[in-house]
DNA sequence: AGTTTGTTTAGAATCATTCTAGTCTTTTTG
DNA sequence: CAAAAAGACTAGAATGATTCTAAACAAACT
């Protein structure tokens, strides 16, 4: 992603929150920019260290608010403690994808499919069709080893 | 499900686990049966007070510990804490299925549907296609309002 | 200018989960 | 069978991610 686009997509979610009058503090605006620049799936912690020079006095407190308030409005999702850590993690969300992790390291790998799209719609629509859920969105996880680990405990199982 | 296939179940996993060399304890007999016996997304907490009687002297780190033990195994699996209360929730995975979760009471409702079989493939496929990961299972949680939230925030709204 | 409403901060509090040390149980070995 | 080793369980302490609280700050409204 070139920074004119980052730059366009901030303005764009800006917007949108702006639109649902939300106020864009200095925080809301930063912690936005660093998800939307930073595609590592950070827990709070890296966030929080990650915008500390631009933001000395920020509270951990609010990162935990802002990241609720992103949440409400399905701008960022959240995905779950990988094991390793016990901790959440956060991920800017403009491009619909899915998610694969590591059983073995906790690594989180972006899937881009054009085939999500179809297999989303038609989720949402079993969905409505079978429980009369209101469909907002939904996450898929694919769990398992990631190639790194797999030649990992291959040569560990060969050797041993 | 019958009391009958319940038995035939528990008695399915219990030799799955003994052909893995994983020792059958009553503790661990007894949160298996509660979990194939019980629907309904318990928490650690749950499980806890639902076999209380069985085992009274059970301490809540076996709990714990066995349900990894079940997760590892890919006997159950691990749903995300519905906001109202921050613990993680589980289910026995006998028949795959996904997860409809209500954003405003937290409520996780079955979705069972033939087409979830053929997604999982396609899904499984396109991950270890895309990121060359070995695939062992995969989640997916679509989020939304209930009908009773849905009927209750309308009427809401209509009167406010 | 004063009032109301919403936001941030810093630090305390919560509480789900993990860890630890000692005990008990099962398996293995001789 | 007895002894030793490995595995599992318990009770309670420790951890640490997240939430809560009270006070200061900022923006919006009148
Ligand atoms: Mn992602
Ligand atoms: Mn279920
Ligand atoms: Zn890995
Ligand atoms: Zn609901």
């Amino acid at each position: 992603m070139t920074e004119e686009s980052a730059a366009q997509t901030l303005a764009a979610v800006i917007a949108k929150l702006k639109s649902r009058n939300i106020r864009i503090t200095p925080q809301r605006e930063v912690i936005l920019n660093y998800l939307i620049t930073h595609h590592n799936h950070p827990d709070v912690e890296t966030i929080y260290q990650g915008i500390a020079d631009q933001l000395p006095n920020l509270s951990v407190a609010t990162v935990y608010n802002t990241l609720k308030l992103f949440i409400d409005n399905d701008i960022i999702i959240e995905l779950p403690s990988t094991d390793k850590d016990g901790s959440l993690h956060y991920d800017f969300f403009g491009v619909p994808h899915f998610h694969a992790i590591c059983e073995n390291c906790g690594k989180i790998t972006d899937v881009f499919a054009d085939e999500y799209s179809a297999i989303n719609k038609q989720v949402a629509q079993l969905t409505r069709q079978q429980t009369n859920y209101q469909v907002t969105n939904s996450h898929l996880e694919v769990y398992g080893l990631c190639p790194e680990c797999r030649q990992k405990l291959n040569l560990q199982k060969g050797t041993g």
